[in-house]
DNA sequence: ATGAATTACGGACCCCGTAACGATA
DNA sequence: TATCGTTACGGGGTCCGTAATTCAT
């Protein structure tokens, strides 16, 4: 019966030419080698070796099954490899989403209801993230407003209102609201990661520029320290505005948003019924 | 490192889906398919079974291996096979010859000069012949003319001159020597594996019947017994004629053979220098 | 109660490394 | 003489079958 060890132990030999630094390379001893090689050629059951009394080399055919024993040896390891991949996708639960706020809360309570599983989270465009829900490349996104898509299956997670966060100097710093018309034109600090908003804010203030941070610390310290405006979220989970700061609301209706969770509809009992 | 042999267990519960019905196809006990099934499971690192107390299923990940183990299994054969075959091939030294007369003479010759060969020979139309030298399905080749094509070399064996063999009570018995055409409409019997000879004398004698006897013994019978005219060859390895027949000599030039040897150039040394 | 899967146990066998040996460059 | 391959030997580990156990139909 073939055996893998000493096929790969064949294929060894074959690289390296002798014996002795094979059984080196392979962490065993020559004798063991001597004798694997005996082995494989009475499975091959035809000469593979051509021997002299201290010099062994792989003949004609044994260079042909030295060849086909490495191909095999890959499609062995190709096997392995597949399976373990399949399992592991299995047991991932791949979460596409259109910001980041969320995640944390919701990478929570998905662990907490799929303990077995691994939660892997990717931040994309909104047309990607349903792509990739048909597809399959993820089993639930989060998403800025209820898909319309009949294949999918939708239920509300969370509303975020987008304020602007201006420091105490502003000109606008004393107003009770603005809209994002008000504020075009302004450069805007912007941590990179926030998902669709980007979109929406650069698309209702083309004049103005958006400094990209893409460490949250440095943003943070900008935040503090400049006199640039950002954004901030009411969202309970974001930590109440830094001091010299205020928060102003806007009035645009589009920064009112209310995030859905949505998934294939046959999978409906595995993803959304454990959300209120 | 994976188990050929568990693989194959594992394939063949696959197939069978029970572990007591794979352990008696296998002849081994339902114990040792038990440890088979949990090291496999424990090489792949991933679940592949799903377990109640006595039953044994696989998962999806399970039918998955399954699968890639049965590719796995039979590219394992294949490499064997081939590898195997290489071997065959290569000590199988294969003649193809127009005519049987003289095979069992230079089998005997290549035998001896070859002892660990295999000779192999085919009885095929001449085309054939040389194709199968090109295309390396012969090493050797047994042919009635000197063969022009500059990639071959060939070497005279024998010479062989067709004779016409009478019973003593037919027309012609008398004859000093006769042409195919003064036999032409004769009906004549023919040993089926007379080779290239066949489609000369039919030529020759497009209006004569030819009754072939497939069998060397019905043959012989039939020559003894009957009065139709046969024919019969010079080559000292052949028996004088039967009683109450008479050989004749044929004029035409054409069944005046010179057989020759012909092998690829690069195998001269191999084969033709071992002939007179 | 029969049949299926698993586990415990004991023996046979295999596999490996050390060491001795033979041969070659 | 140093290196390389092969063979002898002994110990440890592995693998298998029998038998006992547990659970389900």
């Amino acid at each position: 019966m073939i055996d893998y060890r000493e096929l790969h132990q064949f294929v060894t030999f074959h690289h390296v030419g002798t014996l002795s630094e094979a059984a080196e390379r392979l962490h065993i001893s020559q004798s063991t080698l001597t004798r694997s090689m005996q082995k494989i050629e009475s499975e091959f059951g035809v000469p593979l070796f051509a021997r002299t009394k201290n010099r062994i080399i792989l003949n004609e055919t044994g260079r042909l099954a030295a060849q086909e024993a490495e191909l095999v040896l890959r499609q062995t390891e190709g096997m392995l490899h597949r399976v373990r991949e399949f399992d592991r996708a299995n047991r991932t639960i791949t979460v596409g989403a259109c910001t980041p706020v969320l995640l944390p809360d919701l990478v929570r309570r998905l662990s907490y209801a799929h303990p077995e599983a691994t939660i892997a989270t990717e931040i994309k465009k909104l047309p990607l993230l349903l792509e990739g829900l048909r597809a399959g490349t993820y089993q639930l996104v989060l998403f800025p407003t209820r898909p319309d898509d009949p294949e999918f299956f939708s239920q509300e997670f969370a509303r975020e209102n987008l304020l602007f966060c201006l420091p105490k100097k502003h000109r606008f710093a004393k107003r009770q609201q603005l809209s994002l018309s008000d504020m075009n034109g302004e450069n805007m600090l912007l941590f990179q990661d926030i998902g669709f908003w980007y979109d929406l804010v650069s698309e209702k203030m083309p004049d103005s520029r958006f400094l990209l941070q893409t460490e949250r610390y440095s943003f943070m310290e900008l935040v503090e320290n400049s006199v640039l405006p950002s954004f901030a979220t009411d969202l309970a989970s974001q930590s109440p505005p830094p001091k010299d700061r205020v928060t102003i609301p806007i009035t645009d209706p589009e920064v009112q948003v209310v995030y859905y969770l949505v998934c294939k509809k046959d999978q409906r009992k595995t993803f959304l019924t454990m959300f209120p």
